[in-house]
DNA sequence: AAAACGGTTTCAAATAATGAAACTTAGTTT
DNA sequence: AAACTAAGTTTCATTATTTGAAACCGTTTT
């Protein structure tokens, strides 16, 4: 028995709507949507009534084109709200960012990609790719790899299977076996860097969060522009982001922290 | 035939246990649900379980609770980059608040509510209840009393309907009257005031942000403390936040703007 | 050991989803 | 203006999914 090929019913597939309609960056029509879609149209046509309906998708009349609904936007908030590790980490990251006064971030994994959850910059020198819920690779960022190297086995070949490998800079990672030779480092050493790796220009530091148990739950990591300072003059920050990591372990753990991966 | 009792299938009825869960401001058990749901155990659990599956829920097997699921944070990501409000507001409302360094909200109505939308604040000398995706109340609040006022009769009627008037402070209006006669003259004076109604201490000044038509889709707002300034003081940023207003209608409305109500 | 509890599975009946085809607009072309 | 076309919407018999009472498991409590 190999993947799961589940398809969870009605349910299943209005969601796979949802995020037919998140991966166009735009608001899109109904051909469009028909046009790669696996329903026939009628299917397709009820299952975005039903979505706008419930506020999932929001119509524009106008132009009959369908938007992501602001729905999502009161559910995700409780989603942030409920998720232990962004609420407890909150403090400690908004606390880190201020002294050093560079950009923090924290992730979790989602299906071998980073997800950004929370993000604090205080500086307006320079700025990163990170949003909150977007999605980076793992492979090519220092939270990615924070997070990869302390998978289980298992966890870890399933994720890095999930991996492209496009070079997105000079210096990115692009082969398994790099990648794992560099993961066994970072298990090593306890931090993980990111050397221009995903964006030209910026540089960072991360370390993986994890439980008392040692599951790993995310990662923090210390952003910077190669204008203000090198790899090298990050290491400063180690000793500060290794116990704002710890910390945020533990406080995380005394509230529930559900096993993402 | 009256208001619409849709239930929207099976789809909507997933949709509402995954509501249901994010009223509870915490991870949930299967059975605290089942309390108060209109259906089965049977029917209740197999939802779950698909949004679980779906990762619109997450579980966690040692505490045997469930929460808000992270594909909701990226979902919402998405629908935070359609919602052509917000991302065209976003430049206006980062000048404005660096410009009057007090916080400046930005929000849409849902449903009679206050939808904050984005938030950006400069100075750390106060906070604000507000959060991005949190609801607020509509008649005690500068952004709700901005868009109430300007919504067809029709819609303020059914809007001032669904306010509950309970009394934050002892300033809140109470009742639909004040409401109303509130409401109308801040139609007639295009700006409206929070005068601590809903949080002691917070002040703000708000203006609905409309289409060339003349339909209301959000408000954005100045809000501060008392410790810092009056209302009246307020008054002073009044030409920049009409300013902006004007401006993020104007750039809203040439990207798309659908109709939320 | 029995009873209670929370969670999970079964299975036949009831219901809702499905999609080919037909229909209705609105926008083009002849 | 009539004829064509494309996009969106509805119909309806068929099919598949959902539904929930009841039974079942595995813990914990009495």
């Amino acid at each position: 028995m190999l993947e799961a090929p589940k398809s969870d019913g009605t349910v299943g597939k209005a969601l796979q709507v949802l995020d037919q309609v998140s991966e166009f960056r735009r608001p899109v029509r109904f051909s469009e949507l028909l046009e790669d879609s696996p329903f026939p149209k009628p299917t397709l046509y009820r299952f975005v009534q039903t979505l706008t309906n419930q506020g999932m998708l929001s119509f524009d009349p106008d132009r009959q084109t369908y938007a992501m609904g602001i729905r999502l936007v009161r559910l995700a908030h409780s989603a942030w709200r409920h998720s232990s590790l962004a609420r407890v980490a909150r403090p400690f990251i908004e606390t880190l960012a201020t002294q050093c006064g560079e950009a923090v971030h924290l992730a979790q994994l989602d299906n071998g990609h980073v997800l950004f959850v929370d993000k604090c910059k205080i500086s307006d020198h320079f700025d990163t790719l990170a949003q909150v819920g977007k999605i980076a690779p793992g492979y090519c960022t220092g939270l990615g790899k924070a997070i990869l190297a302390f998978m289980s086995f298992e966890q870890q070949q399933r994720a890095i299977s999930h991996q492209s490998f496009v070079p997105y800079t000079p210096s990115t990672l692009t082969s398994s076996e790099e990648l794992k030779r560099e993961l066994n480092a970072i298990r090593e050493s306890g931090v993980a860097y990111d050397r221009e790796e995903h964006e030209q220009g910026i540089v960072s530091i991360a370390c993986p969060i994890r439980t008392s148990q040692g599951s790993i739950v995310g990662a923090v990591s210390i952003a910077t522009s190669t204008r203000r300072y090198s790899i090298n003059d990050l290491e400063e920050y180690r000793p500060a982001l290794l116990a704002v990591a710890e910390n945020i372990g533990i406080e995380a753990e005394v509230w529930q922290v559900p096993s993402w991966n």
